[in-house]
DNA sequence: ATACTATGATTGATCGGCCA
DNA sequence: ATGGCCGATCAATCATAGTA
């Protein structure tokens, strides 16, 4: 941690003026899930959030049991067939491999017991 | 849509809220560092241990009330300013320890 | 019971760093 | 210089707990 604290507090009467700090600003770009190509006209034919059909992560899922990590040419075959980018496809498996390490470390349901009786 | 819908048909998503300490811990810890609220790996599996839930319940934690945090800051000025009060007791120690310390300071 | 808000979890995608 | 992976995080959303 570090200590950059106050040099010179100058909040005067006021109040503790909670500054905004940068992390604050932080704005991330949006997905740029291309495909514009066919639409030279709107500028945004997707730039939200991709929902996965069932039917894809059921795919997805399934290859991944299969193979923790994807070949160039596994991953081609995987995004035509699915209709998804392989910038997707390769995304997906990356998550895929965080999720499982994460479940792997803490994968047991912690006993937890508490209640906040507000 | 509903079709979409069955993707969450997780049962797993049976969530329970922290208890009124954790949440305090959690909180005072957001607050004291605001100006950084990225608690180390370190800190967060000793925040973890302090208030009796996972790593990933931290991280899940810092990652909502940083986001829920920015999104609308007025909301949360009045909690800022509690926790804010709260730490200053603690700072006012290391501050008034460090003044005697070494109180030679003069304009 | 009803409507709304607070909050924990999930996840597609981004950011920066590292390595082959 | 290029591209994939990792680890962390973002950001939007889901589903439920808590509150009015």
């Amino acid at each position: 941690d570090k200590d950059p604290a106050c040099p010179s507090e100058p909040c005067p009467p006021s109040a503790s003026a909670t500054q905004t700090f940068d992390w604050m600003k932080v704005k991330r770009n949006p997905p740029k899930t291309a495909k514009v190509s066919e639409y030279g006209l709107l500028g945004q034919p997707n730039t939200i959030r991709t929902n996965f059909t069932t039917k894809q992560l059921t795919e997805l899922e399934k290859e991944f049991h299969f193979n923790k990590y994807l070949t160039r040419a596994r991953r081609v075959e995987i995004a035509a067939t699915l209709e998804l980018n392989e910038t997707q496809v390769k995304i997906w498996f990356q998550n895929r491999r965080m999720k499982q390490k994460k479940r792997e470390k803490e994968g047991f349901a912690p006993p937890a017991a508490s209640r906040s009786a507000k | 849509v509903m079709i979409l819908r069955s993707r969450f048909l997780d049962a797993r998503r049976k969530r329970r809220n922290f208890s009124k300490q954790a949440t305090e811990i959690l909180n005072e810890y957001f607050y004291s560092h605001l100006s950084n609220p990225y608690p180390s790996e370190e800190a967060k599996e000793e925040l973890a241990k302090k208030c009796s839930i996972t790593v990933s319940q931290v991280s899940n934690w810092f990652g909502n009330k940083r986001i829920r945090y920015k999104k609308n800051i007025g909301k949360f000025q009045e909690e800022a300013n509690l926790y804010a009060a709260k730490t200053a007791v603690t700072a006012a120690h290391a501050v008034a320890a460090a003044v005697q310390n070494n109180q030679t300071n003069s304009p």
